[in-house]
DNA sequence: CAACGCGGGCGTACGACGTACGCCGCGCGC
DNA sequence: GCGCGCGGCGTACGTCGTACGCCCGCGTTG
């Protein structure tokens, strides 16, 4: 009949969800079901063991629920997603921080990665449209806040902003990479690159790949000395935040 | 018996078909099916339908043959898309570029956004770890090469274009969402601003919101001129360069 | 105080999916 | 001319999301 693809949440209902917050029926207010706890339990199944292991099933279970008796107060696993990512969206600190735009930015990208290490799966559900949660708009005005009387337009304060979260998740993802390869093989990074060091020098040779085989050793050294996301993230944020700086020194200046 | 979690490829089983080819059987050369055939019959309905469209039936449907003969060449859809990933890292051009680091650089990021905007399924698969495939290291060598001897240790050139690609694949990103919000509500992403703009209006107001209300309304009139991803990619793209060349310089005055 | 209706909770079932297992039948080497 | 190996596949199982309709207990009403 309706020839619409599931596959996708339905944003209308996912908001309904996150502005109405209807409050409980006078029936069962203190001890029923609820959507807080329905969503406090997906997010800490999602923490716990990941986002493949987050099934409706699972989410009853762990309510000591039947698995259908979660559609009553969600219309589906895509919305509930939605409303697990607005929710973690909320648990931010947003304080009032000394110093300049490039204090301020810094503080946001750490405080973005943090949010990213505590709740991995974000990095996998937030491919999807965003859906304009209040905890979601909240955080962007308060992380606008960090650029704002600093000489760019509002479409640079925006771009600016996507650029710094943009990496933040870049580097959030091949860390988290790192610690799913650590669990799923049992060794540490370094250990991997060893163990595949000679399986990998049958091909890639420095005759036929010199660079790469340089740099990609350097590279993996790096990686086995238990730093190598983060120095990733730091040399990055480095980088873009110089980059920024450059525009606001124009617009200082020019005019 | 095993408690090994299906959910991710075997590397080990990824590598070898990747790498060793295997050439037909005397028997069935000409005609029969093949990996090559397979993978290019995947990338098809992966580029026409998504990632979400990519099953094993489909994929024999599309070849004419049983679901399970595709299991003759393949040993499981996971390792099936590692092999797509290198396969279409193959098709990318390695001109030799004149021009100095920054220009090679730019002509890097728009060959890959190019990638990413004919196989958008890549944005969504590539989550998971790299696969080191002939093709993945080929393309790692040669984009090397763009920052080869201006000065960079290797690491600061492996983490240089680390950020570049990062950039690109959240500019990539974004613009596929525009994308498939067009194609899934049949709006424009102007339309549905537009459309939500009363709904935005009811609680995203001056007062509550000030700085994210005015900065939105911006942004989401910078979607509707139709070039929002294309000026985020452009914007975030110079502030990267501008950043990795304030470290050239160093390192070219310094020592 | 009794009857009722409604809504929260859930058991069953269906159609996808990935894929294990074992059976065919063709065509090449002897 | 014969047998056997291998490419190809039909069936079946366990998982998932979720549509549908039943039940039961409570709050409301007469």
């Amino acid at each position: 009949m309706a020839s619409e693809r599931k596959a996708t949440a339905d944003p209308a209902r996912s908001l309904a969800i996150l502005w109405r917050t209807r409050e409980p029926t006078s029936r069962s207010a203190g001890q029923g079901l609820s959507v807080e706890r329905i969503v406090r339990a997906a997010i800490d199944v999602a923490d716990a063991e990941g986002l493949d292991a987050l099934t409706m099933r699972r989410v009853g279970e762990a309510l000591g629920v039947g698995t259908m008796s979660v559609y009553t107060y969600v219309p589906g696993k895509a919305e509930l997603v939605d409303v697990m990512i607005d929710t973690v969206y909320g648990e931010m600190p947003r304080p009032v921080v000394e110093g300049d735009w490039r204090v301020r930015l810094e503080r946001i990208a750490r405080d973005n990665l943090a949010l990213y290490q505590r709740h991995r799966w974000m990095l996998r559900a937030e491919t999807t449209r965003p859906v304009l949660g209040p905890h979601l708009v909240a955080k962007y005005d308060y992380e606008l806040g960090a650029v704002a009387d600093i000489g760019l337009t509002d479409v640079e304060m925006d771009a600016v902003l996507t650029l710094v979260l943009g990496h933040v998740k870049s580097s959030a993802r091949a860390a988290s990479e790192v610690v799913d390869l650590e669990r799923e093989t049992g060794m540490t990074d370094g250990q991997w690159w060893q163990s595949h060091a000679p399986w990998l020098e049958t091909f890639l040779t420095p005759d036929s790949y010199p660079t790469a085989s340089r740099v990609g050793t350097a590279a993996g050294q790096q990686h086995g000395a238990a730093y190598g996301p983060e120095y990733a993230f730091e040399f990055g944020l480095q980088r873009v935040l110089d980059g920024i700086s450059v525009v606001v020194a124009e617009r200082a200046t020019g005019g």
